[in-house]
DNA sequence: GAAACGATGGGATACGGTTTCCGCAAGGCG
DNA sequence: CGCCTTGCGGAAACCGTATCCCATCGTTTC
């Protein structure tokens, strides 16, 4: 079984065999390749020729073992079949690749413990940077597991990046980019208010997750503040998903048929509490109001299209990756001082077709 | 600039730091580590104290050089927000995370130009393989680069999966998973021929793309099968979204008002088209019917909801990574032999409820 | 015409691990 | 009691590339 160096070896070209072959030092085909000193436009012409004959590409592993390489952010997502994750995703990726630098993708399946592997092969990889996607568990140990890795993270030389999620409690070297979440919800909730609607059923969704429990709290507030009590007997909690919202609906109606209106957690759980009240004779918007929340491109598909909150995922995409970039710009000079560590974007109503002054029903 | 080995150096620990603060050798390390040879219960005991003390983490670069290291796939998407695509991509992710495999996601956002720059990229990386999803474009010169890129993987070691587009001509070294796209779109045509609809708009998507060229085969075939003409005027192209499904349906009930059924190139084109029906004041189903094309979710979130082609995304994603995988145990031995490079998976239609029998209008 | 200098190319070494080859100590057996 | 295994730790040789340092050669200047 020899390995090394067989006459008609199969493995990928080496540096050394482009030298070689072109009759110079590894050394000089090294800077004809990164092109970052002087060579003769004769030698350049030499071990070009070989390099396309050979079809050489270097080793990315090698190149980066010796300290050069293409700085590459990670991107940890739930469920990479989840549209707002994907928006944020683009977001990054399209600003990475502006910036040169490579992205990658790694799903977690909606496990914290996968997810925490992940963030561990990453740093194995020696990304400049990781960039943790959606909302987080609401465990305490959870949350100290998260601030060991972005202190891990941080001596390794690279950074945490958390989208979409509060910040971490303490003093954490970890970026954070968030939307308004709760005042997204409250202005949401206080539209179904203004337009007269008093017994709302709110479907927040997962109660541990922090996304959730923020879209709650800002539905509670705007309650609040139009005076009318809020009955918890109102809330289901479930997971993000279509058929969550299909089945807290379904039991509702036996329930507390009495809602005029539903705040969903999402757009995706909207879609399926409409098509519950559809299979139960009921029309949207007549005779029940639909709220969504995340604006991914199904709401304005949907019949009626859906009245929900716009969350601007891609840019808080680019913005996460502008935040890393910067700070290593920024290098060795003020690691401290500038933290800018908490950005938060705007949310905002968008209003289409799902939302109707409420009517005495039954 | 002291580079090396400060006293309170920032940067991540190596194996030689772990190694003397255990006062042990580097290599008792790296077998502590790696588990692929005895040592002794003391020895291990000291040696993953100093690993936790120091958060130690193997560098995955020199692993990888150094012979060893994680497979790697990468995936190359033309759109991380399509949802077809996404679900390939978690099928391939799942089968690679359950064989210990990482995965490698990366967007071409729509440009051959950059899908080839990737596919170079990756190769860089030393992946184990690369596999493309979506539809190829029909360009010769696109299509001898990718033979080009096939053989220049293969003889990396490496290989090229294609998913969800034909096969390269030729004696390529590429594997192919695909799916019965012109049959789906024959079964979906005969499905609308049966219910008795003659005039029908189709949206097959855009016309240089291998898929929609399939899907409007099957149609044709369809409609031949049935002795009904197939009118090319009644054939609209464009992009595979829901904004060319809006406009191409509004362009034809003012050119050709006269057709009594959709057969759009994909759910989010069926999506947009069920739109500028609605908007023009026409009923879904009663007055035009519609069918799409993937069964992603959505189309089961619509009103009416769609009766459209089931494509197998996730399952197709692991079969894919099972092929290379399967390659790469087989190893050097049948190398040729079994070459298996053209999986075909079925499709079927999923009906529900968007068609009905046409009645005459207006 | 010689010395100083700029432009290039080559050799050696570092990057962080894995792995092979050795050597030493302990244990089993005759 | 001595010799031969067996087990485990240590030194060194790579993996493929970038870069530092030095040698060389052709110019330019005094």
């Amino acid at each position: 079984m020899s390995q090394r160096k067989a006459a008609g070896d199969v493995g990928r070209a080496t540096i050394r065999d482009v030298a070689e072959r072109a009759g110079v030092s590894v050394a000089s085909v090294s800077r004809v390749l990164s092109g970052n000193y002087p060579v003769s436009e004769d030698l350049r012409r030499r071990v070009m020729k070989v390099v396309r004959d050979l079809d050489y590409v270097t080793n990315a592993h090698a190149r980066s073992l010796a300290g050069g390489g293409t700085p590459t952010v990670a991107i940890l997502i739930n469920n990479i079949t989840g549209a707002a994750f994907a928006h944020v995703a683009r977001g990054v990726e399209g600003a990475a690749a502006l910036r040169g630098w490579l992205s990658l993708v790694g799903t977690t399946g909606d496990d914290p413990e996968r997810e925490l592997a992940l963030v561990n092969m990453m740093r194995q990889q020696g990304v400049a940077a990781v960039v943790l996607l959606g909302g987080a568990y609401d465990y305490d140990e959870y949350q100290l597991r998260m601030a060991r890795f972005a202190r891990s993270l941080d001596a390794a030389g690279s950074h945490l990046v958390l989208v979409g999620r509060p910040p971490l409690e303490g003093d954490v070297p970890a970026t954070t980019v968030d939307y308004d979440n709760e005042g997204g919800a409250y202005a949401m909730a206080s539209h179904l208010l203004s337009a007269g609607h008093r017994r709302v059923l709110v479907l927040p969704g997962p109660a541990e997750l922090t996304t959730a429990q923020g879209r709650l709290r800002g539905a509670e507030r705007a309650f609040e503040a139009y005076g009318v009590p809020f009955d918890p007997g109102m809330v289901r909690h479930g997971p993000y998903d279509d058929e969550h919202g299909y089945s807290a609906v379904e039991t509702a109606l036996h329930e507390t048929p009495d809602f005029t209106a539903v705040l969903a957690g999402t757009d995706v759980v909207a879609a399926g509490a409409m098509q519950a009240l559809r299979a139960a004779g009921l029309r949207v918007p007549e005779d029940v109001s639909i709220v969504g929340y995340d604006d991914i491109p199904l709401a304005s598909q949907l019949t009626p299209q859906l009245t929900t909150v716009h969350v601007p995922y891609e840019e808080m995409g680019r913005v996460a990756l502008r935040a890393v970039a910067d700070r290593r710009e920024g290098g060795a000079g003020r690691r401290k001082g500038t933290d800018g560590d908490h950005l938060v974007l705007g949310t905002h109503v968008v209003v289409r077709n799902s939302v109707q002054p409420p009517v005495t029903r039954r």
